[in-house]
DNA sequence: GCGAAGGTGTAATAGGCATTACACCCTTGC
DNA sequence: GCAAGGGTGTAATGCCTATTACACCTTCGC
């Protein structure tokens, strides 16, 4: 019974190859990644992939699947820690920039896309295990507020598509322009998520009466 | 001098390649699909190809810049026709879905995607000549509307990127999920442009004083 | 009909890379 | 120390496909 050493070592192994794939694929995409290119950065021996692995493909599923957490649990805190919608969302906000902020994940979602292809089950799996966790998270939330009687306008469902929309969007574009074309500033991210807001009909009510009505500042027109 | 013909001989040649080639990479994705297939469906020879384009990439590349059309002249249009931003902003709404509904489109964004790592001119030349086009175009007509004292809430620049927001967003999940988490649906999409509206406080300021100002009907809390 | 310009078809070249096979070395538990 | 099992390194296999080369056939103006 020597199954704890083993089970180390092995386990080394693994955790180096994945690392190595992981980061290799995202510098140069998977199908100009040879295993030779992983196992020269990881150490190792080749041998050591086929026994882990299966082979290329088995790799990469372990390495997208590791990677691809969903954001749920940061929706679930930022809502635990209370405050008004606006508030909230401001926070989720900023949790989901700074997730899609991470150039692995990009890369990632470049590798997802264009394998999308010729393995569709792979795809939509990831697309189960990331964007439509990540949405029923928050129409949970929008779901919450509508029963305690917060006004708003649109279904939960639909509120929560378009919240994630402003971020999807920008991976997209990352994806394809490699960062050319956007700002990630905090600023945006703030003037869109007060645009969500509005949009929303959710432009804060004072669940403490005592303010006016939200005067609209006219700083908002940068 | 026997320009005419040859030309025309070589054009038809050339048009048969680039479609059969536009449905096979749609169809397979780009790496998947070797020349042997093109020539396969189009006729002709493996010859004409390299004659014609030089090689594979060349070809691709013709194929993408010839279907990446910017929707800019769809946009003139729809603003020419006249109407509140509402109206307009319906107008375009309808005719940039039409256009990134095309499974072709999704999957020649898919490729883009793909290539984007291992050629980051080409995926940045893609990116400019459709959504930083259609952005600028767009946010010509928000300039347009506030030199005429229309009021809104932010920048032409961060309005016109919001729109775009909802159809890009949409494109990424098609092209990762293959429409398996969407609906594309005319309902939805009048609901995603009210909500614009809503959010852009553009919500119809009547230009003529003569109607009701346009009761909101509760209808969108579908 | 004829000749030439230009397509066509096919076979050869060449290189890359996933996958497999195998002989060696090192760790580990006794 | 030592035997065994599990990693290692490398070489071989085999397939695939971009690219090239070349001899043949069509078309078209005359």
């Amino acid at each position: 019974m020597t199954e704890l050493p083993d089970f180390c070592r092995l386990d080394r192994r693994k955790r180096a190859i994945i690392d190595a794939a992981r980061s290799l694929f995202a510098e140069q995409g998977y199908e100009r990644t040879t295993l030779k290119d992983i196992v020269d950065r990881a150490g190792g021996s080749l041998a050591t992939v086929y026994k882990v692995f299966g082979n290329k493909d088995g790799l990469l599923e372990e390495v997208v699947f590791e990677k691809a957490a969903s954001a749920d649990v940061m929706i679930q805190q930022a809502f635990a820690q209370g405050g008004s919608p606006s508030e909230v969302l401001h926070r989720v906000g900023d949790g989901l920039r700074t997730h899609f902020l991470d150039p692995e994940v990009v890369a990632l979602v470049r590798i997802v896309i264009s394998r999308s292809v010729e393995d569709v089950d792979f795809a939509r799996s990831f697309y189960e295990r990331t964007a439509q966790r990540d949405h029923a998270s928050l129409k949970t939330l929008f779901e919450h507020w509508q029963a305690s009687g917060i006004p708003m306008i649109g279904t939960p469902d639909m509120l929560s598509d378009m919240f994630l929309d402003m971020f999807f969007s920008d991976v997209h574009t990352d994806a394809i322009s490699h960062g050319a074309g956007l700002d990630h500033s905090r600023e945006r991210l703030r003037d869109r998520i007060d645009f969500f807001i509005r949009g929303a009909g959710l432009s804060d009510q004072p669940l403490d009466k005592g303010g006016t009505p939200e005067m609209k500042s006219p700083a908002n027109s940068r």
